[in-house]
RNA sequence: UUUUCUUGGGGACGC
């Protein structure tokens, strides 16, 4: 039983939910019979996978068996219910709780942000007795999400004042924040606290600090922050990619691409965007074409819609019309 | 029972 709530447990921390559920179904034909622990990992499988059949057999599971009366549980199927837009069947377990705790809070406010309730969202927030740091990150996101920014910040700095510490998944926000402002003294300023404050940088606060100077103008710094990350996934060479893209350096961006690849990681559709921009934008049509071949006849990824749109924009820009409206006649898909 | 449940990164064009 351990062995399979350790292995849902992995699984689903590793975004893998669909495997998750599998060995579900093992343990329930084994005739092994799940408990709390089991049914918390089954049901947040569910509630990423958007299976809402699954995860109403889960919720039936609890009831029979008596597990509804834990509170994590009850948190878990919370989420569950807002992930499947179901507010009502949420919020019918939320008032039912004889215990909320903050994480029923906490999951109740992620959840208003995800279907656009953001008003609900405040109002939870305002009057929670005790919000934690996720209460505070989450609606710092909701805020970026909106778009906005200044906002953010401004609950950002609202955070410090109440002496909340910041973490990692708050800088991220911040960070995006500054980026979509461009506002390179207050990127300078972010960076210096996540030293100061030895917020531990991992991969994605890495790369949305290259994608945020690189917004604000700033390239240099850009290139350094990503130089100095231990490691690099796909998303990490895109934003430095974009970095470069940004000056107008087509091949310096070329260049990249080719370090990233002899580095064995695999490109993807989006680094292809950025690589196709960077080449429209400098107007460099011979490459953009080749890169273009090289998609699927390399790297064995076949261009979807945006990659054609990419492609137009590149050679009407460049004046070629003819060539561009040949391109979408010859598209494999519907223009939109 | 990695960490019982809740929060974070790279995307073309136009406006």
């Amino acid at each position: 039983l351990v062995l399979c709530n350790t292995m849902m447990s992995n699984y689903v921390h590793q975004g893998l939910a669909r495997e998750a559920l599998a060995v579900f179904d093992e343990m329930l034909q084994q005739g092994l019979q799940p408990d709390r622990v089991t049914l918390l990992s089954a049901i947040s499988a569910c509630s990423h996978l958007g299976d809402s059949l699954s995860g109403r057999c889960c919720h039936g599971y609890a009831l029979r068996n008596g597990l509804e009366g834990f509170d994590n549980i009850s948190n878990a199927m919370i989420d569950m219910y807002m992930r499947f837009g179901k507010q009502e069947m949420a919020g019918k377990i939320f008032d039912c709780l004889p215990k909320k705790t903050v994480v029923s809070r906490n999951s109740m406010i992620a959840g208003f942000v995800r279907n656009g309730d953001v008003e609900s969202a405040w109002r939870m927030f305002k009057e929670m007795p005790e919000s934690d740091l996720v209460s505070w990150n989450t609606m710092i996101g909701a805020l970026v999400e909106e778009s906005k920014f200044e906002e953010a910040i401004e609950l950002f700095r609202d955070m410090q004042s109440k002496g909340m510490k910041a973490d990692k998944v708050t800088m991220v926000e911040v960070a995006s924040a500054c980026g979509y402002l461009g506002a390179l003294d207050l990127a300078k300023w972010i960076h210096a606290y996540i030293e100061k404050n030895e917020i531990p940088c991992d991969m994605r606060l890495g790369t949305t600090l290259v994608d945020m100077f690189a917004r604000c103008g700033d390239p240099q710094s850009a290139m350094r922050v990503f130089n100095n990350m231990p490691r690099r996934d796909v998303s990490a060479w895109t934003a430095a990619i974009g970095a470069t893209a940004m000056e107008g350096n087509g091949e310096r961006a070329m260049e990249l691409f080719d370090e990233m690849v002899s580095q064995g990681v695999k490109p993807d559709g989006v680094v292809f965007v950025a690589l196709l921009t960077a080449f429209s934008h400098g107007g460099s049509v011979e490459q953009g074409q080749k890169l273009f071949k090289s998609m699927k006849e390399v790297h064995g990824i076949s261009p979807e819609i945006v990659h054609y749109g990419c492609m137009v924009d590149l050679l009407s820009r460049a004046g070629m019309l003819k060539e561009a409206s040949d391109l979408i006649k010859s598209m494999p898909m519907e223009p939109n």
